[in-house]
DNA sequence: AATTATATTGAGTGCTCACTCAAACAAATG
DNA sequence: CATTTGTTTGAGTGAGCACTCAATATAATT
């Protein structure tokens, strides 16, 4: 069912100012309807039926199809990685070297928690990047390299130290963003809840794969 | 660019026994646009067009769209998961009980093997998992419960050894393919080849993550 | 060689789709 | 109230889509 509390992110990233009443509802349908049979499965017919609005008036305010798939996940890539960026930045400078507990579950609860406050908005983006190599490309190329130096300099300094097995950092970001997503498909595509307890395990569970 | 061995799923399934040399090549032609742009982004036309054949001939042999995303699909699901048991079966008959390395190196080793082989394949079905709520309710409930029965017997008695932690099964299960599968997705749409160091580097990962 | 069976063709069909645009409506401004 | 500015409508359009089918080519059988 469509809610208004599927545009969490919107709301976030002060992204709903420019937008009317009916524009709204049309984004509550689109996240809607996108996330349940995919985007190109879907009909802007469709999209304005369920909004209860003009088909003319989905094109008026985002010009194409495509335009409101973008309005939809921009707000996501915007505002995931300089999240997390921020959230590691937090750890960093309440303990340096961060020990890889801290590490690792402040970076699995910080990521969880937008998870859940993002379901629908999420299965959109991750399935679009499934479906074609072109958006791939496109919003890979996005993902802002400062974000991405930050988390390997921290890596490089738990290197240093022993902390953690001597992998290119490349494996290690994977083998945690592997644990991390498999849980959120298994809760986006799969309906399966994330208990606490669950979370616990996967972090312990890194800490002793990583751990030297 | 499409190639014959992108076949390879059906010569060992023998399913191409029914079908002409033209028939082979539009589903060579379908597997390649399917894995770059989706199954609902292709058009039948597009299809004919690469594989030099007239469109009718598609829908002469498959019926209709849908029925050529059977045939390139129905191989994945009715050998993965057979394939996947015989090779459990095969460790598990040579020792008793089974040790957690030996476990998780030959079910990682095996699959890494089958995603290789049929990467494009593997790809679409991936792929329409994600896109729409219907693929994945149908493929789903015809994963084998025979399947599932004996990994779960297996941990079972992993467990009562106390040789592995003692969690759900489900999690167990879950942290073993999101490791997989984070190095499939790397491998299948980031066009990241998998290292022999890096497999091992898994098989230590997980060993660690789930000895007790 | 004649006949039957199967494979292949490609122009044609109806339908759905994203998108347009002139007109109607609403809100804000002077 | 009059005018401007912005919003919404919905019938209409052309393009592209999956799919049909009668005709033709090819292969198999007798």
């Amino acid at each position: 069912m469509a809610q208004a509390s599927d545009l969490k992110l919107f709301q976030d990233a002060q992204a709903l100012e420019n937008f009317t009443d009916k524009q709204i509802r049309i984004l509550i349908a689109a996240i809607d309807i996108f996330s349940e049979k995919g985007y190109a499965n879907a009909s802007t017919k469709e999209i304005a039926d369920q909004a209860g609005v003009s088909e003319g008036n989905i094109f008026s305010k985002f010009g194409n199809k495509q335009g409101l798939l973008d309005a939809i996940i921009e707000p996501v890539v915007s505002m995931v990685f300089p999240q997390t960026i921020a959230s590691l930045l937090d750890v960093e400078t309440n303990r340096t070297p961060v020990s890889l507990h801290a590490f690792i579950s402040d970076f699995m609860i910080n990521r969880m928690r937008f998870l859940v406050e993002n379901k629908k908005v999420l299965k959109i983006f991750i399935a679009e990047l499934a479906y074609n190599q072109e958006t791939r490309t496109h919003y890979m190329q996005s993902l802002p390299t400062s974000f991405l130096k930050d988390l390997k300099s921290q890596l490089n300094t738990m290197k240093r130290n022993h902390m953690i097995v001597n992998w290119n950092n490349d494996e290690i970001m994977r083998l945690i963003w592997s644990v991390i997503g498999g849980a959120v498909i298994d809760y986006l595509f799969f309906d399966r809840p994330i208990a606490k307890i669950e979370v616990t395990h996967m972090i312990d569970a890194l800490v002793r794969a990583l751990s030297r």
